[in-house]
DNA sequence: CTGAAAGCGCTTACAG
DNA sequence: CTGAAAGCGCTTACAG
């Protein structure tokens, strides 16, 4: 079988019909001809095993019917792989159906220029971009570009005029910091996720804003860095431990920290929930399984992808943008890493706070 | 910015020169013509803000320059997220530096004909399967296609005629055998993977074949049929339980399962490693930080991604196909999760051996 | 060194 | 209901 694939035009020939009618019966209305027509023209395709050619079609029609999924390359690959991996199945899982295909775009960070090359040179209808860090060249490009786009896991601005889908990240840690608070605790510490990223600017924003709405006001040292990697919660966490009075309970901006601070504990015999409560953000298949079980906030990331993909087919069936913001909610899944403050330890936090204020 | 994209032609108006020469320069031989035209061009091209429509380059070249990545749809979401995670990385990480894009082919199982005419649209020069089943349809479709094809994480027979990429599941679960039996094991039981997969088949094979050579014959209920996801390790850990005498230690052909191995042996309050050693396979990256951490086979998954890029990209660009294979050698991580079995054990064991045969 | 022309495989008005 | 033709945006021999 190492004959070139036939052409429609040899599908024509053999139906003994024109071109442009076979192009009809195989693709466009079917109906505009007798049956008898569009019988000749399938049997014909089928004797010849044709195949129609989406890339002269999609010449054809300025339309390739494929959806470009646009990532940038320095992301830490364990987010990336993580987050990437339930997200395209999202999008798959609607793309797919109603007809889409997708392209994968890496774009090398030290390169946007020629990243966008990529983007645009005809072969997607629309991308999406994945978690764009917040200088991202990609951002002001789409702004300008009349390419449908769609943001996912990074909640812009309502200025910035470009649709996003993520998850609701002031809804969601202030569930997991006012259920803590309401378990007693008050001296909560906070893991910062990578500065880059919206995702993590806003976590902590909405850490802090939580913590004074209730009247605390989280000390300097209640905060440490990290950037989303697990290993950057080890190190938080040991710089966390030093805080005197010691912290209750610690919020990590997303689970592979929090695991960080689950093995750093390990590591300096602090026991959890006993000594210190723990709370990831994420639920990422492993947050059940460790011991104890990580306390967590759902990350709805695969209907994230599809909701991705729905806001960008309509945009490109629709032919006109549109810049709507969907936030889904996240869900606080309680397991074994925390625990109410006992009431001994609760007045000994408010007699803390009373002097660190 | 809601014009349309220039063309090429326009390009070689503005320029005053053929569109046969802007062509070249932009992209062909540009020390064909005289750098004064060159300059001329780019300037256009520049001022214009050009970039070259793909679809209609491939279509004029009969090449796209895009590489296909087939998955099958009923594959376990959590090993695809993160086999496929993983895999797809090396890919990238070897294609898109050589000037290749990617695309995802998702096919749903229930209808691969369907399937098959997405990856035959003229969009991709070569594909890479992943991980197929040992009866899908690609396979067959495969072998008389003359589309350029490297399977990975599916090592097929020989007489298959096609490129496979993997990890050498034979030598690598031997190694773990091997190694388990050196520190005095003789009773070691099994977990099997899906039975659908390739690797499944090996790795028991293998262990089949490991033990025999040592003079153990395996009796029926050390071996318990998993499915390669968590939950399946579970139960087959319960049923290994049963074993009299008891296993010494225990194989898992996947980490996941493993990690349901560990969570059982919590549950039943059987300790690891000092009631039973257990193995898993692919060094997952949570397998350095389960209770204890789990010995495991290291699966290269990110350089199977590269070498399948790289056979597949040397297929496309020499116009032939050729049937390697190459098996990438997994590598045993010795964490917490076994230890030696003490000589009292030993001398049990052997004892239990005699008795069995 | 450069231009005119055919061609890649399809779609889509436009006549009839 | 159907065919002839122009067009999608590029590349590539082929003349000159």
């Amino acid at each position: 079988l190492t004959q070139k694939a036939p052409t429609i035009q040899e599908v024509a020939r053999h139906a003994g019909v024109s071109i442009g009618t076979a192009s009809n019966v195989l693709h466009g209305k079917s109906d505009l001809h007798s049956s008898k027509t569009s019988q000749k023209v399938w049997d014909s395709a089928k004797a010849l095993g044709y195949r129609s050619n989406h890339l002269a079609r999609s010449l054809a029609r300025q339309r390739t019917n494929t959806l470009g999924v646009v990532t940038e390359r320095h992301q830490p690959m364990m987010i990336r792989n993580l987050y990437f991996g339930y997200l395209l199945d999202g999008f798959l899982e609607y793309a797919v159906p109603h007809a889409y295909q997708v392209k994968l775009i890496s774009i090398l960070n030290d390169d946007p220029q020629n990243g966008v090359l990529h983007i645009e040179n005809g072969t997607v209808d629309g991308v999406i971009l994945i978690a764009p860090v917040i200088d991202s060249p990609l951002l002001s490009w789409a702004q300008q570009s009349r390419l449908p786009v769609v943001v996912c896991g990074s909640t812009l601005p309502e200025s910035s005029g470009l649709t996003c889908v993520d998850v609701n990240n002031e809804q969601a840690v202030r569930q997991a910091v006012e259920w803590l608070i309401q378990q007693g605790h008050r001296r909560i510490g906070f893991v910062k996720g990578d500065r880059l990223h919206w995702s993590a600017r806003q976590r902590e924003q909405a850490y802090m804003r939580t913590m004074q709405e209730h009247g605390i006001t989280p000390q300097q040292d209640w905060l440490a860095q990290g950037d989303y990697m697990l290993d950057s919660g080890r190190k938080a966490m040991e710089q966390l431990l030093k805080c005197r009075p010691p912290l209750t309970a610690i919020l990590a901006a997303n689970d592979q920290m929090a695991l960080g601070i689950i093995d750093a504990c390990r590591q300096y015999r602090v026991r959890i929930p006993a000594e210190v409560s723990v709370v990831g953000f994420d639920n990422v298949e492993h947050a059940a399984l460790t011991i104890p079980a990580l306390t967590t906030v759902h990350h709805p990331v695969r209907e994230i992808g599809m909701r991705a993909a729905e806001l960008l087919i309509e945009q490109v069936e629709t032919g006109e943008r549109f810049a709507k913001r969907v936030l889904l909610p996240g869900e606080l899944v309680v397991r074994e890493s925390t625990r109410p403050l006992e009431t001994e330890a609760v007045s000994a936090t408010n007699h803390n706070r009373t002097t660190n204020q």
